[in-house]
This record gives C-alpha cells, structure tokens and sequence, in this order.
DNA sequence: GTTTCATTCCACCAAATGGTTGACAATTGA
DNA sequence: TCAATTGTCAACCATTTGGTGGAATGAAAC
C-alpha cells in the first residue's frame, strides 16, 4: 500500500465539494464538467480544477467525446482507505489480545 | 452523518505523520508526548499540532496525569468513512439495478 | 471560415497547512 | 528553593489549497 497514494485519496475526499461532485458523478453516470458545474455555486474553473484532484487520486476517469469531456466515478481507490482502516484495526487487537495474555499469566502465577 | 465533522476526519487522516502517530498509538497505547515525539525528525511543538489535529478530528483522546498528557488513539471515528463510502457504494448500485431494469425492459419490448 | 461551445491553462488572491523558534505555566525532584 | 522536565501558546515563515477571471485551444455548427 503506497502511503502517497493514500495520502492523495484521503485529502481528495477530504473536501465537502470534492466529495459532492463523488456522489453526482455516482448516481448519474457518465456527466460533462459544464453540467457537473452547474449543481454548485462555483465557476466552471473551480470545479474543472476539482476533478483534477479527483483525478489524480484516481477516483474519477475522464473519457473525451468530441469537445467534451465525460467525467466517470471510480470507487475502487477508496478501497485503499479500508484496507488502512483494517490494518489499524488488527494492530489494535494484537495489542489487546498481547495484554490480555499478560493479564491471565499473571493470573497463573498469582502476582 | 455530519459532513464537517467527516471531512476534518478524512483531513487528519490524509497526513502521513499523523496516520504514523495514529498506528504508534494504537501499537503502544497511551504515549506522552515527548515519546511520541521522539520517533519523529520533528520538533516537539510540530508533533503537539498534529496530536491537536487527531484531537479534533476524535481520533485521540488526552488524559493529563501530573504534567504528563497520556494521548490514546480512538478508532472510532473512522467508522464514518466507511459509513460515507458504504452510502456510495449502494448509490452506485441502485444507479446499475436501474439500468440492469431499463435493459431488460427493453428486452421485453423487442426494442 | 467565422462563430460558438467546452474545457483547460495561466496568473492572481486570500486563507489554511505544516513546520520552526521562543516564551510561558505547571509539575517534579534534587 | 530552585533547576529541570513536560507541554502549550503565539508569532512567524514557506508552501499548498480553494477560489477567481481572462486568454488560449480545439471541436462543432452555421
């Protein structure tokens, strides 16, 4: 797991925006930067600007069509976040599971 | 599921210093400060913003015992990105079961 | 072939971020 | 009591970020 990848892909998402447009592009397929544009209240360059983070974390590919650009969502980055999460998540158990032990050999030997 | 509060969790967690303090915690459990410091080429006061970044997003708690700060890690809140990106995933489906339908429909129809 | 449309690239701006040092407050221990 | 330890706060700095507007590029339409 590159953790630069990651890194990307989280501040990516990190954005109430960013993470909007995430959701349009998920239930409506396929869409034009214009029309992505026109569900915010910004300029066409800050949501053009926006997909190229998207992009660059890999969360969303570009198809051109003539003169337009259709935006596709891609979740399977994000994949890269659980996999973190559940990495974490053992290391947190290991740990337990190492005091626990610690607990009933104390136990055993009545200390 | 609060959008603020998601996004200054997927911001404290896009940072790689901090996603390392965050597996040292979970690792060793409660860590002053000046420890947690010390695996780090980084001043003391550098490591105490991004504990107070963790802080604030939930992901650490602080516990003061004399002059010491006891920082623990707290995984809990990372659950709302998995809650965030499992409410995608099923949008994403429900969008791909309508087309599945319109398809077959159209199937039907001999269209 | 000129005009219109779709989009990016560039230059700019304000604010946030990640880092530093130095001063400060509180606790500890000699 | 007094010096050392632990940590934060405040100020500062360079870089990145999120936004803007305007020029440039390239395809489409008339």
């Amino acid at each position: 797991m590159d953790e630069n990848q990651l890194s990307q892909i989280l501040k990516a998402t990190s954005d109430g925006t960013r993470r909007q447009l995430l959701t349009t592009l998920v239930q409506q397929g396929p869409t034009r930067v214009t029309d992505l544009a026109s569900y915010f209240d910004m300029s066409l360059n800050g949501i053009s600007k926006h997909i190229k983070v998207l992009e660059g974390a890999g969360l969303v590919t570009r198809r051109l069509v003539g003169r337009e650009h259709l935006i596709e969502a891609n979740l399977e980055p994000v994949k890269a976040i659980e996999a973190w999460f559940a990495t974490l998540k053992s290391i947190w158990e290991l740990r337990l599971d190492g005091l626990d032990s610690l607990l009933s050999k104390k136990d055993q030997t009545n200390e």
